[in-house]
DNA sequence: TGCAGAATAGAACGATCGTTCTTTTTTGTA
DNA sequence: TACAAAAAAGAACGATCGTTCTATTCTGCA
């Protein structure tokens, strides 16, 4: 499970000057990547909501009709956002945590490079969270590419606590659910606190709070920081 | 502490056609609270940010020009709405619970009323977690009053907590402000995964995340709903 | 009852929004 | 190099926004 279901349009063809006979279609497709990235630059500081064709066609020192021409409508520019945003998301967190073996090092890798993506995105923002503020009660085609976003990360992070309690990483009896829910309310408290409010020690407190509930939930592995007993080193997959 | 600090023009005067020697103006303040009580109703559904006079004024029958003179300018408006936001939660959530005796039953008290609140407002919005969103990078007046709303009510919970280990009802090493950003972040993936992501159960582990931080900050006292399965009923963590 | 002042309405402003239509420029290729 | 298609620009539209200014209505009190 990689960046499979992607859409196709973000990918570039990659055919250039060379290979004339293969695909024909680039300097579209260029430009239009170009607007996404800005507008995605945009969307994470003034939210999905607030982004404007026209502060796009600022940004990209374009004008508006020629942004607007490569996705026909506003929402279809949000959506090609969110496509973007969840593409970076995977590659970022997702992908890397996958060469940890499967168990609790690999939800620990999750988890941490989901907490270094927030803490990085404290100056930007997340489109995860900021969007599903903004989307909560405004149904449409925008809503339902984010919602859908989100429930495959969060599935992706929910898999990876059941292979870890199938691996006997975890204590019989854990919730999975329970503790994917906990996990994830640690990511949007250290958004919260250290975004908004500007508190000082949500980061610290973020990581403090999984090693809570990993207390909780597996408290037979001990913290990795020393020399640990890392779980069976397992091969497969 | 009961909600003394609170802004003074919210307060109705009350004194109506009787005691005619008191205070003159009366009809301004009791039209300007009924468009911030139709203002705080819109709010809650499209947030702060989308907030607009035109639609306040439809709202309340009245001209815009009528609305914005109550008030002088939008960001005023906003900052009434926060204002009111904030009278109606403290009055909500935090005065019942100050009936309760200090210690882990005025705790669970607060975190019950919170999780209710928001459960009711799982139809409506949260406005304390939706402006946190939409103002986390807009400095300004409205940013100001939101925060400042926050942090009087995160203070609050705070003190809750740090009273009940003073009454020897957490452990003695028990960490209060990670205590405190856990049980925000229960808050948080409540509003996320229920209004957003329109999970099932979320409430249901609201309510178990709570009981699962009690069992590690205060093991020794038993969950009071009667008889349950939680994990080992043993000691010390 | 009359009257000053508060409260509200009405019209208009400049700006920005998403979108449409037309025209110009650029691109890829025969 | 020429030419058809793609890409981008330009101008304008109706709508809505916050705000200002002026005129009208209402309220409270002498």
């Amino acid at each position: 499970m990689t960046v499979s279901a992607l859409p196709t349009s973000t990918r570039r063809t990659a055919a250039r000057s060379s290979t004339p006979g293969a695909r024909a279609l680039q300097k579209g497709q260029q430009t239009k990547q170009v607007i996404v990235d800005a507008a995605l630059g945009l969307a994470t500081q003034i939210g999905l909501e607030g982004l404007s064709i026209g502060a796009v066609a600022e940004v990209t020192q374009m004008s508006k009709s020629g942004v607007f021409a490569h996705f026909g409508s506003r929402e279809e520019l949000q959506i090609s956002v969110i496509r973007e945003y969840y593409a970076l998301f995977f590659n970022d967190v997702f992908s890397p945590a996958m060469n940890e073996p499967r168990g609790l090092p690999r939800v620990r890798a999750l988890f941490g490079n989901w907490m270094k993506r927030v803490a990085v995105e404290l100056q930007s923002g997340c489109i995860f969270i900021s969007g599903a503020v903004e989307f909560d009660d405004r149904p449409g085609p925008v809503r339902d590419a984010l919602a859908s976003s989100v429930d495959t990360w969060l599935a992706a992070m929910y898999r990876a606590i059941v292979l870890a309690k199938e691996e006997g990483h975890l204590l019989a009896g854990a919730d999975e659910e329970q503790m994917a829910f906990e996990i994830h309310g640690l990511i949007l408290a250290l958004h919260y606190e250290a975004r908004f409010l500007k508190k000082a020690g949500a980061l610290a407190r973020t990581h403090k709070g999984f090693e809570n509930i990993l207390a909780r939930y597996a408290p037979l592995a001990l913290t990795p920081p020393g020399p640990s007993l890392k779980s069976t080193p397992s091969n497969k997959e």
